[in-house]
DNA sequence: GTCTATAGCTTGATAGAC
DNA sequence: GTCTATCAAGCTATAGAC
């Protein structure tokens, strides 16, 4: 996969020798990055020390606050870093449905589509890195202390942008219909990204939650029917 | 509201006296159950200190291990009480839907609404106890290390009851996309109830994370819209 | 049933040698 | 940059007086 997922992190003290970054040095910082990213995954913030994510990462736990300033700044930059580059590509994925919707016009199944794409795409990569964020990026969701607030601080922008581009194919639908629409969504969507297992179970072997291919084929048609049918109750 | 969270719970090592049993005993059991509740619907179960909880019952920390064995049997009892409540609810209502569907007769909306109006009518209900126990369910729900087991465990037998009911007003559904649409409505259904604040900022004002009405209004109507659609595309 | 006191660990974080 | 060594605080859980 392509390495785009922002730049390395530096030391947040290191006055010093400026000259000569060795080539360790990145490395080192990313490697603690990905280990956190591994573990917040499975536990949560509040279920993993940073002695297992600098166990995880194989450096010392002393190295861990050379790199980071406090476990909470790990999980912010673990957060952030791939954040940054999901906005960068459903920006780009929702403007090129604009202005090429294909040859029957855009319609409220391609404009989901075009949001969940560059997501579902990513997961069905199979990048463990990926799937370990799209874990946290669940349980930051449904988190009420602080979940709401993180992903507004984050998201919210991209998400304006998606609601921009349902009013143009959906002129009369209501404010409050589409944003619960979309919280429905954005529900469906992190459940499914959080590979918990439970589908595999529950359906006796028909579904598997690490398919994202059959997510693909289904959410954006899924969420299509169900704004249109809570649309459609007011005309 | 009334009384109906299960028995209350007792001590697990009061080997002595059994008669005379003093009406203070079963509250004080009930108060850390609730005050644990609270807190872990707020932190999760490591985010949240024995301590804390006990503090916040207003007891000494040495009782909670009195009426409890450990933490994660406090958490599992507390997971327990209402689980049993939603399931007797859920399979309650599902049942009398199958009996009296109203006049024009059983509709995949009407399966949707039997399943999750009891649900939805406690959280409208506004009930702090409840509340707090649907934010533990949607944490419980998208955690992988342990969520989709336990969910597994608790609530499957009642989903299968719902699964039987929608093949029933939908004869020649898929299996696959059965399942795929009830794990989609899982997800918005769980994200709803945890109560993030989200929907509220990104709404600008146009929705309430509290606002049970407003779900109740749309949601089952949302999973029909969703489920018909994706299951249409195979006709 | 409720409390005091504390054992025994683990935690996040830092100082300082190299 | 990386390590050893460690601190102060907080943790779960228990023993034992009342």
């Amino acid at each position: 996969m392509e390495r785009d997922e922002g730049s390395a992190p530096s030391p947040r003290r290191g006055r010093g020798r400026r000259a000569g970054v060795r080539s360790g040095d990145a490395d080192t910082g990313m490697r603690i990055l990905d280990a956190a990213e591994r573990s917040f995954a499975l536990h949560g913030f509040d279920g993993v020390t940073v002695r297992h994510i600098a166990k995880e990462a194989a450096v010392d736990t002393a190295l861990v606050y050379y790199y980071f300033a406090s476990k909470r700044d790990l999980f912010d930059q673990v957060f952030e870093r791939r954040a940054a580059v999901v906005n960068r590509d459903r920006l780009a994925s929702l403007e090129a449905y604009d202005l090429n919707p294909g040859p029957d016009g855009p319609t409220v199944e391609g404009v989901f589509y075009a949001f969940l794409a560059p997501v579902l795409r990513r997961a069905a990569d199979g990048d463990p890195g990926w799937r370990a964020y799209f874990a946290i990026l669940a349980l930051v969701n449904n988190t009420p202390a602080w979940g709401g607030e993180t992903m507004t601080r984050f998201f919210d922008p991209v998400i304006q942008r998606l609601a921009q581009s349902l009013r143009k194919v959906l002129p009369q639908v209501r404010e409050d219909d589409l944003y619960w629409s979309y919280h429905f969504l954005s529900g469906a969507l992190t459940l499914s990204l959080s590979m918990t297992g439970r589908i595999d179970r529950l359906s006796g072997g028909a579904c598997e939650s690490g398919d994202f291919d059959a997510i693909n084929a289904r959410l954006a048609r899924f969420a299509a029917g169900g704004l249109l049918e809570v649309a459609d109750r007011r005309g």
